[in-house]
DNA sequence: CTGTTGACGCCGG
DNA sequence: GCCGGCGCCAACA
């Protein structure tokens, strides 16, 4: 039951994503946000089924961390585009993007 | 129109 | 700072 790809929103949210720079992030609720909506879940929704075309990776959850089970594939991106990262105290903690100064704003 | 399903967000404990 | 629960929105059966 996936969304419509020829929707205006899917089309939307494609666009928004792929139009952020290397090194910069967005929350799914600040993408839905430029949307006009809150639906930050259908924002993950669409990311989950044709977010293969955009730098998924750049759309990060409010706390700054990467999708739950992409944090291991999107690390790579982040150290690769020189995204601000903050590494936990131990290791097995993992990672998370420092959303204060990657954060970027859609002009 | 109602129910179900999420790569989510916020608030309270 | 971590964990759980409730709320939101869009699309499909």
């Amino acid at each position: 039951m996936r969304l419509a790809p020829d929707s205006d929103f899917v089309t939307n949210v494609l666009g928004i994503v792929d139009s952020i720079p290397a090194g910069r992030v967005m929350t799914y609720g600040d993408v839905a946000a430029v949307l006009g909506s809150r639906g930050a879940r259908v924002v993950g929704q669409i990311m989950a089924h044709y977010g293969a075309d955009v730098p998924w990776w750049r759309v990060i959850r409010a706390g700054g961390h990467p999708p739950v089970a992409h944090e291991a594939r999107a690390l790579p991106h982040y150290r690769a585009e020189g995204t601000p990262l903050v590494l936990a105290s131990t290791a097995a903690a993992g990672y998370r993007v420092d959303y204060a100064v990657a954060r970027w704003s859609p002009s």
